[in-house]
DNA sequence: TAGTGGTCTAGACCACTTC
DNA sequence: AAGTGGTCTAGACCACTAA
């Protein structure tokens, strides 16, 4: 009917869906389904690699093609420091810039010894005069280092990595929590005792295999809300 | 030297990371491509539906294939609403099932008229006798519906899309908040001035265009970090 | 009309798994 | 040694885009 490679898609789909096959179930070899499908095993290949990326099947080298347990628990999410905030921010300041001694916490998150110094920078993010976010970026001390000097600049770390042409070599962590904020974040946001978001962030480059940055963003409850959406 | 497809990967990753190559630039049509690197259109093509994949480039049928401007924001992230939080949930309590009336916000989230019946569905997670978490789920009624008979036995909706053999025709939507809980919350979470989060879940079916069940999951903070990647 | 990507084939050789 | 998936080729025909 319509293209070949999808129709086959479409069919191993159905037979997960029906139950026909099951969760690991071993498909048949390609050649011998390819014929029986009456395609080449170029085009069978074409099919698999497709329901490989979407979840469905797995390949093991020399023994065959399994049926995935199906998991859906995977989504995928937005993040930016500055754009997901529900309000325009129309003023960002910069707190201060320090070399700061290390730590238990930042050692583990920088991956850095006991000797290594480390950079501070400290920003509020503010909209119509009122803080609404506050955060603390960490990043190892070297002499002329270009990032520190955008990590201060630039409001949020997407256009930092543009900046310094890292276009594709980073690996991101985010953890989100709510905290009960301690006295230093509660006097920067001027709260009382709400309860607010902290989203922890680790930037790792994975060419030279060491960490860019840590960083904790604080940032008002009513101001933050994370949308996710899972196919399959 | 390795794989040549993967070399091309490399090769053309590496051109977009220095700045050879810049977002928006057409690359060179794929014969072209294909004999400069001295191998087949099939191999070349390969590269290119990894580099498509991996978000490196888009191509236009007829025009060409671009460079893609780097968006650093995506990140992937899991969520189950029983086995993603910090402790075990030892009981799970239901409260209550019952037809409900519909309103406003029902009716948006479900998709369903200001007739439709809806059954509601209302969950307690506990661990060590201490209420930890308490879901809503709201289903379309309709008789003789199986989801709703599992939606009454079964913790998480992980498990009731296997019973159903649903197993990859939906698509779900969470939005993620803190909110500050209304009386019928704290009460039964025997929360006191806690903020807590709160997920909205919306599962859709893709097969049927209709709405499975719209959830709502009030957990203590303490209780839930979320945790995402980003890979790119 | 010429150029582009989209699809597909038939066959080749390799590395790995299993017996 | 036989069977499996992994890689790769050279060439074909199509639909779409642009001049």
């Amino acid at each position: 009917m319509g293209v070949l490679y999808i129709d086959i898609v479409d069919d191993i789909k159905n037979k997960i869906l029906s139950g026909e096959l099951g969760p690991g179930d071993l498909l048949q070899p390609e050649t011998e389904l390819a014929s029986s499908y009456g395609v080449s095993r170029t085009t069978l290949r074409k099919s698999f690699s497709l329901l490989v990326n979407q979840g469905y099947i797995y390949t093991i080298p020399g023994k065959g093609n399994y049926v995935c347990k199906p998991t859906r628990k995977h989504y995928e999410m937005q993040f930016d420091e500055v754009e997901n905030i529900n309000c325009k921010i129309d003023d960002i300041s910069l707190l201060d810039v320090k070399i700061v001694e290390t730590n238990r916490k930042l050692m583990e998150k920088l991956m850095t010894g006991p000797s290594d110094k480390i950079v501070r920078i400290r920003k509020v993010f503010n909209c119509n005069k009122k803080p609404i976010e506050y955060i603390v970026m960490y990043l190892p001390y070297e002499r002329g280092n270009p990032i520190v000097e955008d990590a201060i600049k630039f409001a949020n770390f997407h256009d930092i990595m543009d900046r310094n042409q890292l276009h594709f070599q980073v690996e991101k962590e985010i953890d989100i929590k709510i905290i009960k904020p301690d006295l230093e974040v509660k006097e920067v946001l001027q709260l009382k005792d709400e309860y607010i978001f902290l989203v922890s962030q680790g930037i790792y480059s994975t060419e030279k295999n060491s960490v860019i940055s840590y960083n904790e963003f604080y940032i008002r409850g009513e101001y933050l809300t994370l949308h996710a959406e899972a196919k399959i």
